[in-house]
DNA sequence: TCTGGGGTCCTAGGACCC
DNA sequence: TCTGGGGTCCTAGGACCC
């Protein structure tokens, strides 16, 4: 099928959670924040914390999410503050998804917050009914199911159903009309594209362009000319509300990390290393639980300056095994305060290139043969250790088995 | 104002191979 | 002595998003 026709054809929504960190926070204490009208949600203030989500009346004061909390505070003293519950609103992502999954089976989490819905085909299922009454059901069933409101976006793409969110927020619904994805997309400017950042904006704007009818004055070869083949592409599309990526239910994670920024700059060789230990096996575990390996291990650690540097390593064989991903990312963070010796301010352990468990149990027997055995990094005996600890912990509870504290030892 | 924690995707150089 | 072209993998860094 033609591309144009093919895309026309889809009826794509973003169904994205209303101030999401302040809405569990206010299910999860209906008399404290429950009751506050102006509340903030995250790290707190005199431990470098910044701005989760803040409700929409905090935002009245200039307050926003990623917004350092001292300022946060300052701009809107009669704010309370509560930390996320990391916990429920996992628990509340996971109920909308699940309400979501009976409209249609093609599902993606894009974030813990926000949902693309494929219902392209579904058609007759609904009965004909239009695009924006199935939103609305949507947007109604989320609310009775789960107590949280959604707003809801929709057009022929990703792009156009994220843009249409955003207009529609918070509590709406907006569906863009097939065929009216270029004029829709006219009354933006290019900072408020998704993708467009401020570097990519600060670009944009030597060369003359601050809005969306400022880059439709240009052919594509002159964009190309300026932007080279990639970007020029990319925004010649987008500006016209065109984009053909898919909605992917269940995608499969690409990197799972942990990292840490401490209260107080930390230049201890072995207290980095006590944290290294803990951010390892938290990394490690969810990868486990997963039931996938990693063939690549990356420490990062953020300079007390705020230089922020990486090393990385792919050994010959992937591993899973707390044991094994922290000697890899012991060596690593060794390398890096090797190359500069200040105090931290953050560390982080990533692990990335992931095999899924049971294909790399097949191809390992065959690499490893009869007489090879278990060399490398990790030994059949370090999974097998790990797993069972996985298992005591899973019933015992995450503190059954601390390393470093074990009675005795 | 002094910068969290969890992610995705892209680029570019060097190693290595054919 | 000077000289290929293309492909893949690894590593480090950066832009961007919620």
């Amino acid at each position: 099928m033609d591309e144009a026709v093919r895309q026309s054809g889809r009826r794509i929504l973003l169904a994205d959670a209303d101030a999401f960190y302040v809405a569990v926070a206010r299910l999860v204490d209906p008399e404290g924040a429950g009751r506050a009208p102006f509340l903030i949600v995250g790290g707190s203030a005199d431990r470098r914390g910044v701005v989760t989500s803040a409700s929409y009346e905090a935002r009245r004061f200039g307050v926003h999410s990623a917004m350092p909390m001292g300022r946060a505070i300052r701009l809107c003293p009669k704010a309370m503050v509560v930390p996320v519950s990391w916990e429920a609103c996992a628990a509340k992502s996971r109920h909308i998804r699940e309400v979501l999954g009976r409209f249609t089976p093609v599902v993606e989490q894009a974030s813990s917050d926000e949902f693309y819905l494929d219902l392209s085909g579904t058609e007759g299922l609904y009965g004909g009914e239009p695009l924006a009454t199935t939103a609305t059901r949507i947007r109604e069933t989320v609310l009775a199911e789960t107590g949280l409101s959604v707003t809801v976006g929709g057009g022929t793409s990703r792009f156009v159903a994220k843009l249409a969110t955003n207009v529609a927020k918070p509590s709406g619904v907006l569906i863009v009309p097939t065929g009216e994805e270029g004029e829709f997309l006219r009354r933006f400017t290019l900072a408020e594209l998704p993708l467009v950042g401020p570097k990519f904006q600060e670009r944009l704007r030597r060369l003359g362009m601050r809005t969306v009818e400022d880059v439709l004055r240009h052919d594509r070869a002159t964009l190309v000319a300026w932007l080279g083949q990639r970007e020029a592409d990319w925004l010649y599309e987008r500006v016209r509300g065109v984009d053909d990526g898919d909605v992917v239910a269940d995608r499969e994670p690409k990197s799972i990390s942990r990292d840490e920024t401490f209260a107080v700059d930390l230049g201890d060789d072995a207290a980095l290393a006590k944290h290294l230990l803990e951010l390892a096996d938290r990394a490690s575990a969810d990868l486990r639980e997963e039931g996938l390996l990693a063939r690549t291990v990356t420490v990062k650690i953020r300079d007390a300056d705020f230089t922020t540097r990486q090393a990385g390593r792919t050994p010959p064989e992937p591993v899973c095994s707390d044991r094994a991903i922290y000697a890899l990312a012991r060596e690593l963070l060794h390398r890096l305060r090797r190359a500069r010796r200040v105090p931290a301010r953050l560390l982080g352990v990533a692990l990335s290139q992931f095999v899924r468990a049971d294909t790399a149990a097949s191809q390992l027997s065959l690499l490893e043969g009869p007489t090879r055995g278990t060399a490398g990094v990790e030994s059949e005996r370090d999974r097998v250790l790990a797993r069972v600890l996985d298992e005591v912990r899973e019933r015992f509870g995450p503190d059954a088995l601390a390393r470093g504290r074990t009675p005795g030892a």
